[in-house]
DNA sequence: CAAGAGATCATCT
DNA sequence: GATGATCTCTTGA
């Protein structure tokens, strides 16, 4: 029950409301690693300046000129990773931001892999979870619709009452776009990267 | 607690 | 050569 194409598809602010509640997967080696997606941010196309596509079409934002459902894995502060799904037709550049996870399955490894024991401080934040899920820039540019390793299945419908909006994080330097409401999580849900 | 600094490197100019 | 879709640790009240 992965969520596949079509899903993708759709417009960005969309998915990145609809993936609220839904399972991300992490298989490694037969073992599964999973979260419930409880945080997410849209990053809207070449026009909008938080969207690295706004600034063009290279070879790190490729992926986002193509299929939707693929992976976008980027490295931030030289340090940490962030999973983006691309969404929207080919040509058009766009990406939801994976912010937060609710622990469901794997939780030891996940510890293991933080170096921490509080299991509020795993996977609450981009940075933070990809380390959970050792997701790397080996895993840019997956097909998370086909791909056993990285995949979205689906979960729960979360109501838009229940659905918090706010301004995204960090992109104080994208003009007009900086107080669009594209930052989308669960009403009451702990594990989220900020309030 | 809140605020500030530092870590560290891929990417684009 | 500058910068960043972050996180952790330290400092100080």
């Amino acid at each position: 029950m992965r969520l596949g194409r079509r899903f993708f598809e759709q417009n960005t602010l969309d998915v990145a409301q609809q993936l609220l509640g839904q399972y991300l997967v992490r298989e490694i080696n037969g073992k599964k690693l999973i979260g419930k997606i409880t945080e997410t941010e849209a990053y809207c196309g070449p026009h909008d300046l938080a969207c690295h596509a706004s600034k063009g079409r290279t070879p790190r934002t490729e992926v986002m000129f193509g299929k939707a459902g693929f992976s976008y894995v980027y490295m931030i502060y030289g340090m940490y990773n962030c999973l983006n799904i691309v969404t929207e037709k080919v040509d058009s550049p766009a990406a939801v931001l994976i912010r937060s996870l609710e622990p469901v399955e794997g939780i030891e490894l996940m510890k293991k892999s933080r170096g921490q024991n509080t299991i509020n401080n795993l996977t609450t934040g981009p940075g933070k979870l990809c380390q959970a899920l050792s997701i790397t820039k080996e895993h840019n540019n997956l097909d998370a619709t086909k791909t056993s390793m990285l995949y979205i299945r689906k979960g729960t419908h979360i109501k838009p009452s229940q659905i918090v909006k706010k301004k995204r994080i960090g992109i104080d330097y994208a003009g007009a776009y900086k107080d669009k409401l594209w930052r989308f999580y669960i009403k009451n849900n702990n594990f989220i990267s900020q309030k």
